[in-house]
RNA sequence: GGGCGAUUAGCUCAGCUGGUUAGAGCGCUGCGUUCACAUCGCAGAGGUCAGAGGUUCAAAUCCUCUAUCGCCCA
């Protein structure tokens, strides 16, 4: 390492480790290991699209998991897999043909299919090439594609099983239609919007001439399928128009006045026409009153059984027509603005029209009882867990699912209609595929609808493990452990899955459900292609290494699961941090020297102060880090972890330790000695260097496996240089190493208090530097006045390595000063007195600094003896509290006494 | 309309099973390049924790209400 650059270098690094593990298979699991299970399956990115930031963080805490659950000794397997998505993907090829002016009716589907599938095999390419660069530890040999053969096989069993017991059914219902699409959507895929429209007041005339009813509308144009209007039965200003017989304006339809409790006496006029099959909260009126539904609207949103007219005009078009008649003819009364919420295709951004068609479900109803019960039970946990809540409530509303696309890309419907008879069975239920089971008639058509592309991915935990064979795998891996993914799709995905998994495997399909958020831009709003505002993870990877990327996502998925503002901030951020572990290695390893071993156990050594300090403060890392990561706390480990590497491990322990590695030349130089003998270039070799040497290597092996899971590629590289200090039974890459162990209880409690006591002179001594602005380079003598015999002797001890980072030319440990002595001072909070001598001082400048410090003091006081004085306080808080407090107290007093003498000392010249 | 969440330093956010002198990263100020690192070091400034009540010996943390913002569902 010596030989290699000062500045980490993501590139050279990243690429090469890559291959490595690629090479070495270190992340294939055969399930003949007697290790214990532990699987997380990908949620399965859209194969036409390319990861975004979002795939980037829920990549990044997956790999986090498998990685930190691989070297804890589990059997740990991560699937990973494309999905097909039918609209999205069907939509992204459309849109590639429209280029070319060709629409994918004039195409025909087998060649629009057939081109989706030279493109899917590019685009899954180049998402595996993504997922590798975030450092993803998958096993690469298990990848599925959601339209495969076998997911295909699962698709068609879980749709013959359903069939069979009833829990799916063919109906006439309103559903989310995109005349665009022309396809079905479901709720998710619809995307509501506020959007400022308009309320058309139009007159109903009764047909018995005696006056009419103006009813509030925003869609005028569905005014031909109307079949009644309604009205509040509570409402007096209709009531006598109940029952009675309208005339439709433009039409000579009659149709009659109907009561129902539904309808809003405040909104509009009070009267509301009904549209059956055009409005599903008039669908619902519809059925309540056995009225019928009149689709007046063709599958491109093209008017159909409408008048002449009127008929194949586009709706937006007609609506143009219809209020312009409605005006001419004297039923128009008024158009007010009007702000309301309307949904929009997800994929397209066409305006949705309800529309009553005929599709496929799955009656959720029938099937939720153990989903939910799988949850309340706690057999499923959602961290964070208030998103349990949000699941419950869901399941407590939900509709029947519709599973029926009018799209060509996915799973077919695998069922066939008998022309003659009417009956419906599954494909592979045609007698010799070709005659009807029921009535042998060879008139049988093939459904062409394809499944909701959530349909196959309810199924993922299960088909990716082989399920509907009961294969090896999937008794080994079924249940799996833990999901990692986005709120966003808890309803869509998470939920179906739990449904399949209970249904067809009896058991949940994960035990464990981890939700992270969503990122943001910098203003907040959702990242889309369509407002421009996406970040490429892979452009900030290649300006910052993934490693420091993984590490900001990770520190900015708090624990409340807060959706995250992108800011650049943070990714210069680690980048530095990566700089920091590669120099400070760097640093480690170029002075361990060519003959170093490391030994067994390093508590048998006599350790010094420094060493005793920074091992401690190691283990702790070490199993709270462990503790943190089991219970998915990703940001609090990882900050833990740079705290600890940058700001104890480099900023105190190698600092402190460096005097003992500088050779000699320079330690006579600063002595001033430079021509005294002959220059000795080799460093010190002294004993205490060597426990240092220990140590350092100890503590960056800790820290290296501690933050692998984290910065897979870093870690590995330093891990490499590592390797060669190591004999027999350290594994060849860090990835496969050993979860390092907490040795917490080969530490000394007591060892904290006494580094603290003698960093804290350090500090004490840097501060009176910087307040009086002497250079750091300038060479002092120093006085300490200890506090304690105690301090005493670790002063007495340290005196060599202090007098290193402080640049003293002397530390004279005392029990007083004399008041002859110039000097500036700091007391520590241990009541320690470090004095800088000085040629000259500004004596009114050192009072001034004291009795600020002193009034700071005494506001603390004042606070502290008002809670002892309490006597609530003292008789019902917790004794630790008190204690806590009395401490506080001696602490207090001890330094204000110090500070007393000081003033009272310069105070005296 | 129903629900969820947020409001803490200039910015982005931790802390919220009640007891800290309220923290981090970035930014800002001063000083500093002698051999791990200027993608750096040392020191420092900066917050009445949205507002009002309440519970408690003790509230950023628990409860109620208000305001503002965001999201989800209908």
């Amino acid at each position: 390492m010596q030989e290699i650059s000062p500045r980490y270098n993501p590139k050279e690094v990243e690429n090469k480790w890559f291959t490595f593990w690629e090479e070495r298979k270190l992340f294939e699991v055969h399930t003949s290991s007697p290790k214990k299970p532990y699987c997380i399956v990908i949620p399965p990115p859209n194969v036409t699209g390319s990861l975004h930031m979002g795939h980037a963080l829920g990549g990044t805490l997956q790999d986090i998991i498998i990685r930190f659950k691989r070297m804890q000794g589990f059997d740990a397997l991560w699937i990973p897999g494309c999905d097909h998505a039918g609209i999205a993907t069907e939509n992204v090829i459309e849109r590639e043909l429209a280029k070319q002016n060709i629409n994918k009716h004039e195409l025909g589907k087998d060649k629009l299919i057939s081109k989706i599938w030279d493109w899917k095999e590019q685009q899954e390419k180049r998402i595996i090439k993504q997922l590798e660069k975030l450092g993803c530890s998958c096993d690469w040999s298990r990848f599925s594609f959601t339209m495969d053969k076998e997911h295909s096989k699962a698709v068609e069993e879980a749709f013959a099983q359903l069939f069979k017991d009833r829990l799916i059914y063919r109906g006439n219902y309103i559903v989310n239609w995109c005349p665009r699409c022309r396809t079905a959507l479901s709720n998710v895929e619809v995307e509501y919007r506020e959007t400022e429209g308009k309320l058309f007041h139009i007159n109903y005339p009764l047909k018995d001439g005696k006056g009419q009813l103006t009813v509030a509308t925003t869609r005028p144009e569905t005014m031909f399928g109307d079949v009644a209007v309604a009205v509040n039965p509570k409402d007096k200003r209709y009531k006598r128009f109940i029952n009675k017989t309208l005339i439709l304006p433009l039409t000579q339809r009659e149709i009659p006045v109907i009561s129902d409790e539904r309808v809003s006496i405040s909104f509009g006029t009070g009267a509301v026409k009904v549209t059956p099959a055009h409005d599903p909260a008039d669908f619902e009126m519809g059925k309540t009153h056995g009225l019928a539904n009149l689709v007046i609207m063709d599958k491109e949103g093209k008017m159909k059984q409408v008048p002449k007219k009127y008929e194949g005009l586009e709706r937006f078009k007609c609506r143009e027509e219809v209020v312009n008649d409605l005006r001419e003819e004297g039923y128009l009364v008024k158009i007010t603005p009007h702000l309301h919420s309307v949904g929009y295709c997800d994929r397209c951004g066409t305006m949705i029209e309800p529309y009553l068609s005929t599709q496929w479900f799955v009656d959720v109803q029938k099937l939720k009882g153990p989903a939910v019960k799988a949850v309340k039970s706690g057999k499923i946990k959602f961290v964070p867990e208030r998103w349990t809540k949000i699941y419950l409530d869901w399941m407590d509303n939900v509709k029947d699912w519709c599973i029926s696309r009018q799209i060509w890309w996915g799973h077919t419907i695998p069922v066939s209609y008998c022309e003659d008879c009417n009956e419906i069975m599954l494909n592979k239920e045609v007698v010799d595929g070709k005659s009807c089971k029921k009535c042998d008639s060879k008139n049988i058509t093939k459904e062409t609808d394809v499944l909701d592309t959530w349909f196959s991915s309810s199924l993922w935990p299960m088909s990716t493990l082989g399920w509907p064979q009961d294969t090896v795998d999937l008794k080994h891996f079924y249940p799996t452990s833990t999901l990692v993914t986005a709120y966003d799709i808890i309803y869509s995905w998470v939920s179906r899955m739990i449904l399949m998994g209970l249904k067809f495997k009896g058991d949940v399909p994960f035990s464990t459900v981890y939700i992270h958020p969503i990122i943001r831009d910098k203003k907040g709003r959702k990242m889309s292609k369509s407002k421009g505002n996406v970040v490429d993870p892979l452009e900030l990877i290649e300006d910052f290494g993934t490693d420091a990327l993984r590490m900001a996502l990770v520190q900015l998925n708090t624990g409340a699961g807060q959706d995250i503002i992108f800011s650049l901030d943070r990714f210069e951020g680690m980048r530095n941090f990566s700089n920091k572990i590669w120099n400070a290695s760097r640093f480690a390893i170029g002075n361990l020297g060519d003959g170093f071993k490391p030994v067994e156990d390093i508590y048998e050594l006599s350790l010094g102060l420094d060493e005793k300090f920074i091992l401690r403060r190691a283990e702790e890392v070490n199993k709270k880090v462990t503790e943190l990561l089991k219970n998915f706390k990703f940001s609090e480990s990882a900050e833990l972890l740079f705290k600890f590497f940058w700001h104890e491990f480099c900023d105190w322990y190698i600092e402190l330790i460096k005097y003992k590695f500088k050779p000699a030349c320079l330690l006579l130089q600063e002595a001033g000695r430079k021509e005294n003998g002959p220059l000795d270039p080799n460093p010190v070799l002294s004993e205490t260097a060597q426990i240092s040497r220990q140590t350092l290597f100890y503590v960056l092996d800790k820290i290296v496996r501690l933050l692998h899971p984290f910065m897979p590629f870093i870690t590995e590289e330093i891990w490499s240089h590592l390797s060669q200090y190591k004999s027999g039974n350290f594994s060849e890459s860090v990835a496969i190493a050993q979860w390092p162990i907490s040795k917490i209880d080969k530490t000394e409690d007591k060892v904290v208090e006494e580094a603290t006591w003698k960093y804290e002179v350090i500090q004490a001594s840097r501060n009176i530097r910087a307040e009086r602005n002497i250079s750091f380079h300038e060479k002092l003598k120093f006085v300490v006045i200890p506090s304690s015999e105690e301090e005493e002797g670790i002063f007495i001890k340290e005196k060599d390595s202090i007098i290193s980072v402080i640049n003293a030319e002397d530390i004279q440990i005392k029990k007083e000063i004399s008041a002859k002595e110039k000097f500036s001072s700091q007391v520590t909070s241990s009541g320690t007195c470090v004095y800088i001598l000085l040629k000259d001082i500004d004596l009114e400048r050192e009072n001034t600094r004291i009795k600020k410090e002193l009034s700071k003091m005494d506001e603390g006081m004042i606070r502290i003896e008002k809670k002892l004085a309490n006597r609530d306080f003292m008789s019902k808080a917790q004794p630790s509290a008190i204690e806590k407090c009395k401490a506080e107290k001696e602490e207090f007093l001890k330094k204000r006494e110090k500070l007393y003498q000081i003033l009272k000392t310069i105070g005296g010249k």
